[in-house]
RNA sequence: GGAGAGGUGGCAGAGCUGGUCGAACGCGCAUGACUCGAAAUCAUGUAUAUCCGAAAGGGUAUCGAGGGUUCGAAUCCCUCCCUCUCCGCCA
């Protein structure tokens, strides 16, 4: 959620960055039910201060008439917060001052372009195409058992994604790797290293609010019968591992890692990526999720893109870093990086990981702080980015592909194969 | 799933025959005294949110969450959430 003193003191900014990211909503509506809601709250106050005087005195005739009042009092206060607090819940978080301003993600823009995309004596195939006659991709299968966006991953593909959890965790939880990609990508921040993290897959709706990830619903698989969502996003039950906690500032930053499936209903995006595993309704990704004081947030999601650009370069893939504009931001966003790796396969660039800094925004409705040295309390900056997910797969299959329809293993996850040939052949 | 017990401040733990309870005592923590220094000891302080105030300070709300009874609720009633114990079932 917003902090509403900033939709009090600065209404306009608060305008500006609903109309950036093309949310609807009427900012001037919500600060008069602020200022009604402020103004009964400070009579109730005095009423209430009344009551307890009459209540101290045993003065009981003072009391029901001040009980009486209260409650009309009470009621009206009610009725204004069941409005309040919905818009409230819709206010968007405020873009960062260098996030690109633009409608849509056509105007997102590229920062970088890193790598050398892989060329070939042979039209490149597309990663469906060529998993399917490995036997790796069944999409046929999957759609039988359990409907259209399914598939089973199977033999070489399976240890292949292994290889790349392991991978990716010996680098989050090593320090001295780490504190190699701070310096290579010339940032200050702490090389303190990830807790790998195995979380729940099922989240109440109240913290899936607090997370500010509920919306929009038709993206969420509910279970009805025991009112959870499936997670979208390991993000989802990581990010409210500190709800309800005062943390100490000498904790942080606080690292998680986890390696979890994903549940997306793809409501919406119907004939979009039918072909292969890209757009699944359940995929497994590794996610990254870090909580900071203010000041070092966004330095953190520079690290964080930093470890996913390692990550990429070292699977000697060709990507690119896009800064994504305020129209194609969440609303919790303050500032939302992607990378898209080169798919020689599709001929363009697709997106494989994501980075979005929040600043204070779910931190607040999550009530999770810390206290600074100099004793105060301040709501945490949480950061989560992806550190690999299925498309990492799709990526490695269209780049490492041979002309005989078998794909080379990127080197870097050999060590992880368990002896497996560096091909997967048919 | 069946039966029972319980959720109080950073921890531990009273209160729960309604009023003097934002809440005892202890531990922890902070500051000060003592000390060459430390330990021990003593003194004082030590929840969160919000409003008023330059500050000191004060008001209000919060004893799992929400609602109710009452002039007055941590204490009584209802609903929900969670934890623990026993039985059953199970990877």
């Amino acid at each position: 959620m917003i902090d509403i003193k900033i939709l009090r003191e600065h209404g306009d900014l608060v305008k500006r960055a609903c109309e950036q990211k093309n949310v609807v909503l009427d900012i001037d509506a919500i600060f008069e039910l602020d200022q009604r809601e402020r103004l009964l709250t400070t009579e109730l106050d005095e009423m209430n201060r009344q009551r307890n005087e009459a209540a101290k005195a045993k003065d009981i005739e003072a009391g029901k008439k001040l009980k009486a009042e209260g409650a009309i009092l009470e009621n009206e206060l009610a009725m204004i917060r069941a409005e309040l607090d919905p818009l409230l819940l819709k206010v968007p978080n405020l873009p960062t001052s260098d996030t690109p301003v633009g409608k849509s993600e056509d105007e997102n823009v590229v920062l970088r372009q890193v790598g050398i995309k892989p060329s070939f004596s042979f039209t490149p195939k597309e990663h469906s195409e060529i998993g399917e006659a490995l036997g790796i991709i069944d999409t046929r299968r999957g759609t039988d058992v359990a409907g259209t966006r399914f598939a089973y991953l199977m033999g070489d593909l399976v240890l292949l994604q292994n290889a790349m959890y392991q991978f990716a965790l010996s680098i989050l939880t090593n320090e001295a790797t780490l504190s190699s990609i701070i310096a290579h990508a010339n940032l200050t921040v702490s090389a303190k290293a990830f807790v790998p993290v195995a979380p729940p897959l099922f989240i109440r709706p109240d913290v899936f609010q607090k997370m500010a990830r509920i919306e929009p619903r038709d993206e969420r698989y509910h279970i009805v019968s025991d009112d959870l969502y499936l997670i979208g996003s390991a993000e989802h039950t990581l990010g409210p591992l500190h709800m309800n906690e005062i943390v100490k500032e000498a904790d942080l930053p606080m690292r998680y890692c986890a390696f979890t499936s994903a549940f997306r209903r793809e409501a919406g995006s119907y004939g979009k990526d039918m072909k292969g595993i890209i757009r699944l309704h359940q995929f497994d990704k590794m996610e990254m999720e870090s909580f900071t004081v203010a000041e070092d947030g966004l330095a953190e999601q520079n690290f964080l893109v930093a470890i996913q650009e390692y990550i990429t370069a070292q699977l000697g893939l060709a990507y690119q870093v896009v800064f994504c504009c305020t129209g194609d931001q969440g609303d919790p966003d303050a500032r939302h990086i992607d990378i898209e790796t080169w798919m020689p396969g599709q001929d363009k660039y697709r997106e494989t990981h994501s980075a979005d800094y929040m600043t204070d925004y779910q931190a607040r409705r999550l009530d999770t702080k810390v206290k600074r040295e100099s004793g105060k309390n301040e709501l945490v900056h949480t950061n989560d980015a992806t550190a690999f997910a299925g498309r990492t797969l799709v990526a490695v299959l269209e780049n490492y592909q041979n002309e005989d329809g078998s794909v080379t293993i990127p080197e870097v996850l050999c060590p992880f194969m368990n002896g497996k040939d560096r091909i997967i052949a048919r």
